[in-house]
DNA sequence: CGAGCCTAGCTTTTT
DNA sequence: GCTAGGCTCG
């Protein structure tokens, strides 16, 4: 199947080292490529593709899997310049927009209307409250039962990591062991309400496609030989799940080159699981295993820390990066007295180099969470710098927008009870139980008769109820585009919107940001599973001018990217190892995985920040210790220890 | 049963 | 800064 075109305009061992090479060039079989930080991964799977191509492999046959779609948009795009658009072919995208796809092909084969919904977190959470509170008999005290994102954490870590919820409770929960039978109940709860509503969350998508690809094999046969190559970028991050759909769609050929690094592990919390890099020659026989160890990003200095970082983990593989730019400035590691000198530094750094004619969008600010930045965030918009940041809340997930796309998710579900609830709440003199008795029936009957039914016998809420399902069939009406129907549900919204922020003027400019982004989809439901599962960020849209400004990132948002020059504040203790690391070892070792991701983002400069104190509510301005990751590090790596 | 007002408590990371 | 939860009144 894989025919030698001669004359590729690509001369693929001249633009690559002779690992990079190995790689690009494995005819078929399974290969494990163990990419150290900056090594060229990247570069890496853009050639292969292009390669791949190039041997005349039907671009349709070759499934790319990555972290992000973002990440998956990125690389097809640069293998097209590199080739030709060809390479725009390859299907791209995470494991869930994959699941996703082939539910929507193949749900019915295993019970599951095609009309389904995706739940985003806030729909995740609104059933799971909804379970809790519905439960019999009641829990005598709310306060010490775990909350609903609690309860999340624990169900999604028990799908990813395919183990009970018993065994997740007692060895992260401890304190909850008592509540496990109500949990258990409630997990129940949640998946009835699933079931009735046609709706389908982050995980079921993982689940559910697995389902399908195990249960027929003549299914199985059929999507393996249409993916003929998978290629599986970020490997270290999947979960069990995501290992087994590997697994499952490389039936017959194992044709999969899976591409990671152990040391960059950090979404455990997630369900991910490096064992499946470790694991991955035995589930493929006869893998091929390729390292990659010259590094192309940093400077020597920078590799001398990022190097003792890693060595001081307790298991993982033992890798060496070096680097051929020997020469270039030491790390920084400073102390300044307080979070304000902290952000005043940060902001002169930032001015300097503008000073001397560097570009913002060199230089990025990271932090464990996303409210570590906010103090800075004011003390940039005092002196002007425009920024952008990554990470911590998304838009989509603020209340306005929410309260908008359900709307629309009524119209495309008129099943999903959980959104109808939200929608009948936002009348007036309707609280939780009126909607939740109102929801109630109309999943009864959703005919236009059966809704006038509902409106006149609800005396009092008449007029405002069928105002409502007046909207509901303006938007059910196929002749309208996406666009329409959103602004007709921003209208419909305004009263409300305005009665209900002070600053509705901001949000509504959310929304019409919104509507202007769904011009690009074909239809309502392809735009919401979209918005559930690449949700778009505020400033990150090309609404927004990203070019020119410094970036602000969560140290997870900023996997993958890499700077001239990166910034990391608030490296002390209690913020990066996060508190709620401490009680076990592992989440420790990946604190300090985190670490390494961070400072391995830097290709010249490095500044660690750490100030002296921390400012608590309760106890005032307290010292606060350099984190534990940087104290262990030979302090002569660094310059100037002291501000 | 809903709405409005107050307070406490609090914040990891994301598909 | 923000919202989930409690409390009270209509």
């Amino acid at each position: 199947m894989i025919f030698n075109v001669p004359g590729s305009s690509i001369d693929y061992s001249a633009q690559t080292n002779p690992e990079q090479y190995a790689a690009i060039t494995v005819p078929e079989g399974p290969v494990l490529v163990i990419a150290g930080a900056g090594s060229g991964k990247t570069r890496t799977i853009v050639y292969r593709v292009a390669w791949l191509i190039d041997q005349g492999v039907d671009p349709h046959s070759i499934l790319l899997l990555t972290f992000t779609r973002k990440a998956a948009t990125e690389m097809l795009n640069r293998a097209s310049r590199l080739l030709d658009g060809r390479a725009a072919m390859v299907f791209g995208g995470t494991f869930h927009s994959v699941g996703y796809s082939l539910l929507k092909k193949y749900s019915q084969s295993i019970g599951i209307e095609r009309s389904f919904s995706i739940m985003d977190q806030r729909d995740i959470l609104d059933a799971l409250e909804q379970a809790r509170k519905g439960l019999n008999p009641p829990v005598t005290d709310l306060k010490s039962f775990p909350k609903a994102k609690t309860i999340y954490e624990i169900l999604s870590r028990t799908v990813g990591a395919s183990i009970e919820i018993e065994r997740v409770v007692s060895d992260r929960y401890p304190h909850f062991e008592e509540y496990i039978p109500e949990i258990n109940k409630i997990s129940h709860e949640y998946n009835n309400i699933k079931k009735k509503n046609n709706l389908l969350d982050y995980d079921d998508l993982l689940t559910e496609s697995v389902r399908l690809l195990e249960e027929s094999d003549e299914l199985r046969a059929h999507i393996s030989s249409n993916w003929r190559f998978l290629l599986v970028d970020e490997y270290q991050d999947t979960n069990r799940l995501q290992a087994k759909m590997v697994r499952m769609l490389a039936t017959g050929h194992d044709n999969v080159m899976a591409v990671g690094d152990d040391s960059q592990s950090i979404y455990s919390f997630r369900g991910a699981n490096f064992q499946n890099i470790i694991e991955f020659p035995d589930i493929f026989p006869n893998t091929r295993i390729i390292k990659l160890e010259e590094n192309y990003r940093s400077t020597q200095p920078i590799l001398n820390v990022t190097n003792q970082i890693i060595d001081f983990a307790s298991f993982g593989y033992r890798k060496r990066l070096f680097t051929r730019r020997a020469t270039g400035p030491l790390p920084f590691l400073l102390r300044p007295a307080s979070e304000q000198d902290q952000s005043r530094i940060v902001t002169r750094l930032v001015l300097d180099a503008l000073k001397h004619g560097g570009r913002l969008d060199d230089i990025a600010v990271l932090f464990r969470a996303g409210f570590h930045s906010f103090e800075l965030e004011s003390e940039l918009a005092r002196n002007s710098v425009p920024f952008v940041k990554y990470g911590g809340f998304k838009f989509v997930e603020s209340q306005h927008i929410k309260d908008v796309l359900a709307y629309l998710k009524v119209s495309n579900n008129p099943k999903d009870l959980v959104s109808w609830v939200r929608v009948l709440k936002m009348l007036p003199g309707i609280g939780d139980k009126t909607a939740v008795k109102l929801a109630n029936s109309i999943g009864k009957d959703f005919t236009t008769a059966g809704l006038e039914a509902i409106c006149q016998k609800s005396g009092k809420h008449k007029e405002s109820l069928s105002q409502l399902f007046d909207l509901y069939q303006r938007l059910r009406d196929n002749q309208t585009s996406l666009q329409e129907k959103l602004d007709t549900a921003v209208r419909h919204y305004l009263p409300y919107l305005q009665a209900s922020f002070d600053n509705y003027p901001k949000r509504l400019k959310d929304l019409e940001q919104l509507a202007s982004m769904s011009g690009a989809y074909p239809s309502v439901a392809e735009f919401l599973a979209e918005v559930a599962l690449e949700p778009p960020e505020a400033e990150n849209s090309d609404y927004f001018d990203t070019s020119q400004k410094l970036v602000l990132s969560t140290i997870h948002s900023a996997k993958g990217l890499e700077w001239e020059t990166v910034i990391i504040i608030w490296a002390t203790e209690g913020r990066i190892p996060s508190p709620m690391a401490f009680n076990s070892a592992d989440d420790l070792e990946e604190e300090r995985r985190l670490i390494y991701v961070a400072t391995t983002r830097a290709k010249r400069n490095l500044v660690i920040i750490a100030p002296q104190t921390v400012y608590d509510r309760r106890l005032g301005t307290v010292p606060v210790a350099l984190s534990r990751f940087f104290d262990q590090i030979s302090p002569d790596s660094f310059q100037s220890y002291f501000t």
